[in-house]
DNA sequence: TATTATCCATACATTGGTGTATGTAAAAGG
DNA sequence: CCTTTTACATACACCAATGTATGGATAATA
């Protein structure tokens, strides 16, 4: 066969991605060869050795694709009042994050990070699932320590709770979604579970 | 070698999946010959084979050991006056089910349940999550309508609602500690987190 | 006590997947 | 236009794991 030009090639690393994401969803990551994967790309093994070293380096190059940390959601919206109302803060990045969620590519790298697969090779699983939470734990916390300062939480709820809180009940929400995504919309649920916990949290209009 | 008595062969057998739950989970499922297993357990293939009639068959032996149902929970506390108090019917049977989940054994089988094995054989994790998460999810919403009844919510805070923040929160903390259980007590924080959740649910006493 | 079934170890055949080596035709580059 | 490099396809060697077949020694049991 002939050998393809630079953009060609370009489009079959993306295909070979596509193919791995599908495959990996549906068969998980450790049972599915590098065979099948460059079959349902319509490629050989070949084309996959050479755009990459192993399964491992796949792997880590379809997770490339759908980074997704908490702050820069909050920078994307780019409302400086918010600095001021860190829990809208909170309510405008996660709606954010839930929308791009229902995005076939980010939900199903999300699904296969968190479900589909093990440790393999040099590559932790659980390790970056820690990485992300920590991420968006942290931030949470941030964000209801402002939030108490302002006197906008419940008087006598501990800011850092809250936060934990915030991140439990989201993190839950997320990996039950991500389980089934077809029982639920994550966009739809998220934002009444979000609202109801923000409102329970949220100290009472005063007078 | 001699031929073992049916005591030592039921010893054998626990022994085996002893084994398997310690190699499980350090190595992955998918990962873990059944070889690895044997000796871990100073045994061959020919004791797992005789034992179970192959890995998926292991497994499910292996979770049919930490088996925890949340009604379960509930009666076994034996108090008939939380009929009437639904909120601390939810708050004691999660407690119990943190203590539980410190053994190791329910810990790590349900730490290789959650996050350490793929779909395999006729083997499918998401979809037992599935079935354990529903049971949960079902129970908690009931017990949060019976609590609304009786006046203990919040005013304008919907029961079902209440119940799917429980579900997602309690979901969340437990996939985060599971993921790395040294970082802390699921008890003790859990405990904690589960107090604050329903003081914001309660309704503030009259008057 | 003789027989049978049990409990396991050992040995073997088979297979699916990996990594690499090699082939090759055209695109890049001068 | 000539050479080199690229972008794959094909072929091969290798290994690890599985399942089964067989062997053997004793507990069970009648």
């Amino acid at each position: 066969m002939a050998r393809r030009t630079k953009a060609e090639a370009a489009v079959t690393r993306e295909a070979l991605l596509d193919a791995a994401e599908e495959v990996f969803l549906e068969k998980g990551v450790a049972r599915t060869s590098l065979e099948q994967i460059a079959r349902h790309a319509d490629m050989t093994r070949g084309a996959l050795y050479w755009h990459f070293r192993n399964k491992a380096d796949l792997f880590q190059a379809m997770l490339q694709r759908v980074r997704m940390p908490f702050q820069e959601l909050v920078e994307e919206i780019g409302d400086p009042s918010l600095v001021e109302r860190p829990l809208e803060a909170i309510r405008l990045a996660c709606l954010k994050g839930f929308e791009r969620l229902e995005q076939p590519r980010y939900r199903r790298v999300h699904a296969i990070l968190i479900h589909h697969c093990e440790v393999f090779g040099d590559i932790d699983p659980l390790a970056m699932q820690n990485e992300m939470a920590e991420e968006a734990c942290g931030a949470l916390v941030d964000y209801c320590v402002c939030a108490a300062r302002l006197g906008h939480l419940r008087q006598g709820l501990d800011p850092t709770l809250a936060g934990e809180l915030l991140q439990a009940m989201l993190g839950g929400l997320f990996h039950d979604w991500l389980r089934n995504h077809e029982r639920f919309s994550i966009l739809e649920r998220g934002t009444v579970l979000l609202d109801t916990q923000l409102e329970l949290m949220r100290a009472p209009p005063a007078g």
